[in-house]
DNA sequence: CTGAAAGCGCTTACAG
DNA sequence: CTGAAAGCGCTTACAG
């Protein structure tokens, strides 16, 4: 059978409490002592049993994890981060995936019922309703790359409207005249601020868009639009993506046309994933300070895991922090 | 505060083991009297306390999920798909990502002190010590994509053997006749295979390799490898790579020399991963059966698990499940 | 610093 | 089918 923490205690003739102390940081237990139960717990192959542990304690070390489609590679670059950041603080991600539009209300309350110590929300939509129950529960929120219509939740955030300034003046100064917008999925929120920024970049310009249209993010689509879009009888000489995924498509539709990037027509993306680097894009874009955005995001969940324990009367206000992200110009604009 | 089942008990006039049992699937309890509960527990917005329930129940829900970098298109294929059938099956992922190469025996270690019902090990190194520590715990390992050297853990592995014959059965039947050969990561299970397949398949056909070079499974290794062999004085008309990343990378390589594909030279790679189809690439490859290996690494674990329930004196003797790979014609080959 | 005791929120024999 | 009781493996006041 399993061992624990009574063999421990008896092998070690000590009692249950102390064993418990020994594996419990700044616990009063003396020196030698500790280091006495640990051996003996270490020579019996004994760890605590979290389960039991999380039961007593006041946290479980278990954070759900809400990312997209990691088959997309932005999710997956964010979950692969998020993933060692999380490990790298000693929990445990649980993981969950979701389509894009997906309710994770059912998904979060059955995280909820592990006890889990905080959620990152980097995709899905969250009522409020749950968010306030998340609360409630001590099990804190935060969301990523999107932020709550209350407020009152906290978030990280890359500036997309900044990035989209950053992308039009890079293409602006190097002359381009007729520029094109191929949005992501509508009604999200890195689309409608992307899309916003693109208008307001312009506007600041006097500058107008050639044509907009519409795709969902993914590579195919990306494609599919740029198609249309360089098929028209007024062609742009540049094309903004509202991601990488979609700009890589966007690329392949231009060689399928045998059109030059960025000889013909300039393509950008948003996000700066690792394809965005690889030999046959060398893709312009803005990169998405995902490392950053993941230790902000475990900062600030963190501080809401210890202030929880702490006077319950006021909670502080949620905290919005906004990254910059960062021109990457390479061959494609 | 939490609502608990006392709770629930008491709004409902029953004792808490009813609503215990109201949880339970096919537990004595009248119908009626367990819809009364459920409806009593949701009004109350209550949900049975799974840590507590893991403490005493025979099973947490947990399963932990060790797989590569996803920032690996296979890698990250193989997660969307294991964590949307572990949740379809109502378990919860414990996400483990883990480097080629690394020893993941204090992760595993870790995992099972949260009491995971069993663990999927798609990559890393687990010692012979560790499976069977886990076996003890009552946690059993099903590995996918490896097979453990002792036979003695539950497997589900692709047939790369199968594979490497089907693609030099394409390339010779289309008159390919200098073959070149880019390996993957070495040492790996799967590269060991795969190449054994490929000598395999020649050596039935009285052909041997024009040049074997060895890359690291990522694309920038395949496009660096394949500039070599398409630089040597005498150059391959088919280049096989041990996975479809690196075959991503011979395709742009063979571009940037301006050779033609597969006019020139031939690229084939391993997998078929979701951009093998992407227009710029249309790589020939063989499929590696993701969901079929899925379904079935989730099948052979919870056989064990319900198994261990019963008579513990012989463990069933370990399952190896061989998958077979399908050719997947397009354009590169 | 240390130990005995109570308790975390459930489930599951046990006895009706 | 149902309830009272014991127990899962810990942690943490409480009293030395």
């Amino acid at each position: 059978m399993r061992v624990t923490a009574d063999d421990v205690a008896e092998a070690a003739g000590v009692s249950r409490a102390m064993v418990s102390r020994a594996f419990t940081e700044g616990a009063p237990i003396a020196a030698r002592k500790r280091a006495h139960v640990l051996a003996v717990a270490e020579s019996l192959g004994y760890r605590p049993n979290r389960i039991a542990r999380g039961l007593t304690g006041s946290q479980t070390g278990l954070i759900a994890l809400v990312v997209g489609a990691v088959s997309r590679p932005y999710e997956a670059w964010l979950l692969e981060t998020m993933s060692r950041e999380i490990r790298a603080a000693r929990n445990w991600p649980l993981l969950l995936q979701v389509q894009p539009g997906d309710e994770l209300d059912n998904a979060l309350e059955d995280a909820l019922a592990y006890q889990v110590d905080g959620a990152i929300v980097a995709a899905g939509s969250v009522s409020p309703a749950l968010a306030e129950r998340c609360r409630n529960s001590g099990a804190p929120i935060v969301m990523v790359g999107r932020i709550m219509p209350g407020g009152d939740t906290d978030a990280v955030c890359c500036d997309n409207r900044l990035g989209l300034e950053l992308l039009v003046d890079h293409l602006a100064s190097s002359g381009r005249k007729k520029l094109a917008w191929i949005g992501g999925t509508p009604e999200t929120f890195s689309n409608i601020e992307r899309h916003d920024g693109l208008m307001q970049a312009l506007a600041r310009r006097g500058m107008k868009l050639l044509a907009a249209r519409q795709g969902d993010y993914s590579v195919d689509s990306g494609l599919a639009q740029a198609l249309t879009l360089l098929t028209a009888p007024e062609k742009p000489d540049a094309i903004l993506c509202g991601n990488d995924a979609m700009a890589l498509g966007a690329i392949a539709a231009a060689r399928r046309l045998g059109l030059s990037v960025p000889g013909d027509v300039a393509i950008t993306g948003f996000d700066d994933i690792p394809a965005a680097a690889w030999e046959p894009y060398q893709l312009t874009t803005v990169r998405n300070p995902v490392l950053e955005t993941t230790r902000e995001a475990l900062r600030l969940l963190r501080q809401r895991i210890e202030g929880r324990s702490g006077t319950h009367d006021s909670d502080p206000a949620a905290e919005i922090v906004r990254l910059s992200p960062e021109l990457i110009i390479r061959q494609s604009a």
